[in-house]
DNA sequence: GTTACTAGTTACTTAAAGTTAACCCGTAAC
DNA sequence: GTTACGGGTTAACTTTAAGTAACTAGTAAC
């Protein structure tokens, strides 16, 4: 990334950015989710079984998010004609994409959980 | 990033990771801070400035954020024995590797306005 | 002594995000 | 015909984040 230093035009643009990602991908679970999905993108997620395996949504919620992230085109929605009828989600190529955010996200959590814990211990 | 595939002890680690940093980071104002402040480092970056600079933030926020920030040790706080009393703010070494996230975040959003416009056009 | 500047704080209000629990529909087993 | 499962929805509520506005304190010029 080239820094502009202080020039105004493209520091907005940053931000503009910025929150745009984070209008899409922020709040409570939405990367939770696609990091779900992205991470088992082989299996048939189907909505019982990510509201079983994420731990603490609640059915509003997983179906408010799994909608907002389909109308963003990050996540598929499809019915199969099972026995009792099932729906699964699955990540887009797309929503691939945004595996940029996720990783950088857990690598700097991470670190950060290693630097409080050298500072608690003294080394 | 190795991506274990439904390893749920690592995917576990992974979303408490993810978690911290969006508890660090997230919210409205501290990535917007932080940009400003990585961006203009070599200026005298008082309350004031930051209060006329940063569009839309009150001193509530400015105040409180810019506290948690130098809680966090992203950001330092330092009194000028200046006229009026003056406090200027800069990001600190640690503060600095938040671009690792801020990058990410501002590529995707600009990334995936350019989707949208391209989408709406047509072409 | 009143105005102005910087750097905040306090109390109150509103808006958004998230939670809880009950409910609905269709299908199919018992 | 009642119980159970999958895939939700709805209403009512609570919590948290954020915004507004008024105010304080120290210093200094007028």
């Amino acid at each position: 990334m080239k820094i502009p230093k202080g020039d105004p035009p493209a520091c907005t643009q940053n931000l503009l950015a910025m929150r745009d990602t984070l209008d899409i991908l922020g709040g409570k679970w939405k990367l939770l989710i696609l990091h779900y999905l992205i991470f088992r993108e082989h299996e048939q997620n189907t909505f019982k079984k990510m509201e079983r395996d994420i731990e603490g949504i609640s059915a509003k919620m997983l179906s408010k998010e799994l909608k907002d992230l389909e109308n963003n085109l990050l996540v598929k929605r499809q019915v199969n004609d099972t026995k009792p009828i099932t729906v699964s989600y699955s990540v887009t190529e797309y929503g691939k994409t945004a595996t940029e955010i996720i990783f950088p996200l857990v690598s700097w959590g991470t670190k950060h959980r290693n630097m409080i814990i050298t500072q608690q211990t003294g080394r």
